[in-house]
DNA sequence: ATGGGTGCAAAGACTTTGCAGGCTG
DNA sequence: CAGCCTGCAAAGTCTTTGCACCCAT
């Protein structure tokens, strides 16, 4: 029936990838600055970063750096995201859950989130016309805007159709 | 221009206080319907939060509670807000700092969370036309939505002055 | 008298940090 | 070969929960 499902979602909107190059020089200044070392350790955790789909949390990259090298621990994982958020090569994002996320700091396609409570699917979009608005509220107020966080919880397509089927179900459709 | 700013913020917008006799009311049924009881704490707590200012946290809370009567412990406050959210007169909010907070959830003056990183001032905005918008986002990617957080950070009125007079004198102003 | 309610303290869920030994520059 | 790094485990935060006793109903 349903076919065989995207259930990715989440990572890149398959257009172009970000310019890794840029954000590795970005690590790479700050850490010539401040006298940081490159370990095996944190090249393989930054690289499995850049890899990964968006909004990953800690637990699930330790996971995957694990799968190349299993003797990483989360601290460093922990320490080193930490780093990326520093630089300026991460975002940290806390949602509701209680997980601190990370996403690429990729300023050039700034993006919201949509978040469906079913099944948890992220999707991220981009709306001039909201932004615009926040600056006049922001203005009305006295504020001078630095960050904002906007996020829509709702349930997706799929989980609409799964559901009313299962509604359907109970009634004895 | 400018005059003398209301500062106060956060709480009721001066106008109308909150209906609160509806809140009692929806609090009631849901005890009755479920064989919970009133005890001294719960009406103490519940009445101590109808007074507090919006989104305050349990801690907070906690104190101003304790100041009519101190052996209330944190346990129940706890356990009160979840009742409270439960029968949905208040609601639970996160915003980044870790902690906890919570406000009445009077729907009746739906708003969204202007936040001072300076100060941590709340101001609160209502914006139909970006409510609007955030619809039909939705609507483009097949959602419906259940719920949003829309909060902005930046730096309020008085706080861009503060910094501003102190940016001045350490450059010798 | 019941069985929910309370306070305390212990347990969770995550995030941070202290340390002894390892490795980069 | 100094000093940053790492992994482990312990320590923090804040939120939840188990329990024995208390008190509305």
């Amino acid at each position: 029936m349903g076919g065989g499902l995207k259930a990715k979602a989440a990572h890149g909107d398959s257009t172009e990838r970000p310019d890794l190059e840029h954000f590795r020089a970005l690590l790479h200044d700050h850490m010539v600055k401040r006298g940081l070392r490159s370990t095996d350790q944190r090249r393989l955790i930054v690289e499995t970063f850049f890899e990964a789909p968006n909004h990953i949390s800690i637990e699930e990259l330790l996971a995957e750096v694990r799968q190349k090298d299993s003797r990483v621990g989360y601290a460093t994982v922990y320490r080193t995201l930490k780093l990326l958020t520093e630089c300026g090569v991460a975002f940290e994002r806390k949602f509701g859950d209680g997980l601190t996320r990370y996403e690429l700091a990729d300023e050039s396609s700034h993006h919201d989130h949509l978040i469906c409570v079913e099944c948890g699917k992220i999707i991220e979009f981009e709306e001039p016309k909201i932004e615009e608005l926040q600056e006049r509220i922001a203005a009305r107020h006295g504020f001078v805007l630095k960050t904002h966080k906007h996020e829509m919880y709702g349930t997706c397509a799929d989980c609409q159709a799964k559901l009313t089927r299962s509604a359907g179900a109970r009634r004895g459709n």
